[in-house]
DNA sequence: CTGAAAGCGCTTACAG
DNA sequence: CTGAAAGCGCTTACAG
């Protein structure tokens, strides 16, 4: 009355329940936590309470209780320049839409950049959460020795690269994802395959070098392979693929780091009036938005695993640094490594099932309400 | 000791705080929650004693005994076919950073879609969240006339275009964005602005759209103003963009109801030789990722103040429908819209200032530790 | 198998 | 201005 809002209706409480059952609430109480302690007909009449009342535990009052939040934090910042894809934003869908199954929660935190760790210690010290899903991991980052002292539960999605030692990681092997992408590359009828990656220096970006080597040696194409470098850039990686093009035959295929790379790439190869997929295969990274629009095949994440190993890691009792997980990149076929005149009807078993046409390349999909 | 893991301090209690500082527990509370109620030298007592012993409520307490979570949920879904940008993920980042400022956190679910209501009323039943911001608004969306029956505090992203009474929302001003690319267009020099936007019948295209034409109405070019159509789709736009080179002139300016569509104006111009910027102007609209890619002129929805004014409704005690806040995008200017023989030295007081050419286009910027 | 007791850490009136 | 009392809604040993 007083000004305040009122909720249309209170919500039903243990006692409540009890008092319909006829128990005592801490039988309500094991009916939901220690079910067979409780005999089988008090056990239905009890839940019928619970149904007939809508009845839901209050998660405050057995958080305090159980003195433990049953959430994690999840720190996020605004997209860096030049980040394409926004994989992060993906990975904590996924996290959402898994966490009710693993019975718990996702808080959202944004920590001061400069105090990172006094974010993650105000968070802790309320007892909002439990522990951490990291989105990713930085060069020096302080963050995971810093909750190994102090015991706090943790896990990251990205190796720790680092320090080997260090487990309770999830992450995308991007190295046999590279592999894969040649092994399709040459399936599909390239006849060679060029790489545009990272300057060297960064870690996941070696790795994927890696990969592609490794493909290529394994297809015993091990003479003069031909590489380029950009930072994640548009214009220097168009330059850096017009570099390529002047030794790269139509025929040939360049497999890159990125999205944003292989979009130099594609840009390239019309500047030089040829045709992406028909005359030069292209392959990116990420299956982000934009290789969705310009009809590029990349590889893509297992965020949907990632989510669910992430969410058995950071629940794990204890800190077990043995704790791991790496998973397989699979890859989504687009017209860009497809050539009408070989490639069709062809389908590589190694790849990921190539999606219907329609399916990739919605003609007429029904507008968004965006915003 | 039993396998379990053990927190490595046990965290100091408002007891703890009380004892230290001499005082009975109610008065640390009342330092924290009513100050004006304690002397002078006590609350310096007190408050020193709480930097000491590094005391902060716990959440869990304070919710139960407050009846209140301070917690507001936020659906997350899957990213839908097309649907370039990712422009709610910026709103959930900006809402995070600003939670902390309304003394606030966010807790992201995903319910089930066939079931949507169930999945609100679940969350809220645990009396884990106080109410919901949406990050969207669809049509016939069923969410708030529920939310509003139930007394449950919440806003929503996007004007409800179904029900001009529904307030309780927070949007971007696509109209006056529109206006304000026609603007620019005009003062760098294009001679004429036509428009690429979605089929009649999205209530967020259609107010583009008029932006569009109120645009030319306040510069006097009311006579046969130049558009056509196509669905969130970039083949489609492409083929649409097509059409409009076929009456529009280099000099011109194609401005664009979604960054996707405008990516299709950009291919067009370019297979008709010509280039963007210098020879057609091209505007977009959410100024995403691609956008920067491409160095792409785009309209940019303000999130930061949306995230403010959606803070300000949700905790807005009652349920008052009249609350409501309409923000104007912002350009973001870059080189599709630059033309070097008139463009340059002559910015437009109305537009967004300029980003520098280093900033928005930076070359050499470190690899970023993506996955 | 079931219930009485204790308590998680805090805040809210209300005496003094 | 400060403190004793009550209680938010639940779970956890522990008697019976």
């Amino acid at each position: 009355m007083a000004g305040g809002s009122r909720q249309s209706r209170e919500r039903a409480t243990i006692i409540d329940v009890a008092a319909a059952a006829g128990v005592s609430r801490q039988t309500v109480s094991n009916v939901l936590n220690n079910p067979d302690r409780v005999a089988a007909d008090t056990l239905t009449r009890v839940h019928r309470e619970i149904d007939r009342l809508g009845f839901s535990p209050n998660a405050a009052a057995q958080q305090l209780r159980r003195r433990k939040a049953s959430a994690y934090g999840f720190e996020v910042n605004p997209s860096g320049v030049g980040r394409m894809g926004h994989i992060l934003d993906g990975f904590l869908v996924e996290l959402t839409v898994a966490a009710p199954g693993h019975s718990c929660h996702l808080v959202t935190f944004a920590p001061d950049l400069a105090n990172l760790l006094d974010g993650y210690d105000q968070i802790l010290a309320t007892g909002l959460v439990d522990g951490f899903v990291l989105g990713d991991t930085r060069h020096g980052d302080p963050r995971p020795a810093w909750l190994l002292a102090n015991n706090v539960p943790f896990v990251t999605f990205g190796r720790i690269w680092d320090d080997p030692q260090m487990g309770r990681w999830v992450d995308v092997d991007g190295r046999s994802g590279m592999e894969l992408a040649v092994e399709h590359l040459l399936a599909q009828g390239y006849t060679s395959v060029a790489y545009l990656g990272w300057p060297d220096g960064s870690p996941v970006g070696d790795d994927r070098r890696r990969g592609w080597l490794a493909g290529l040696a394994g297809a015993g194409l091990t003479r003069a392979p031909l590489a380029e470098e950009a930072a994640q850039d548009l214009t220097a990686a168009t330059a850096a693929a017009e570099r390529l093009l002047e030794h790269l035959a139509p025929g040939g295929a360049i497999l890159c780091a990125s999205d944003l790379l292989a979009l130099g790439a594609l840009r390239a190869v019309r500047n030089h009036g040829l045709e992406p997929g028909e005359d030069i295969g292209v392959v990116g990274f990420d299956d982000s938005d934009v290789a969705e629009a310009l009809q590029l095949t990349s590889l893509r994440q297992p965020l949907q695993e990632a989510a669910a190993e992430a969410w058995r890691i950071v629940q794990a009792p204890g800190t077990d640094l043995s704790l791991t997980a790496l998973l397989a990149p699979t890859l989504t076929v687009r017209s860009s490594t497809v050539r009408s005149s070989t490639g069709r009807g062809t389908p590589n078993p190694t790849t990921t099932p190539t999606p219907t046409p329609s399916a990739t390349r919605p003609d007429g999909i029904p507008i968004p309400e965006e915003q």
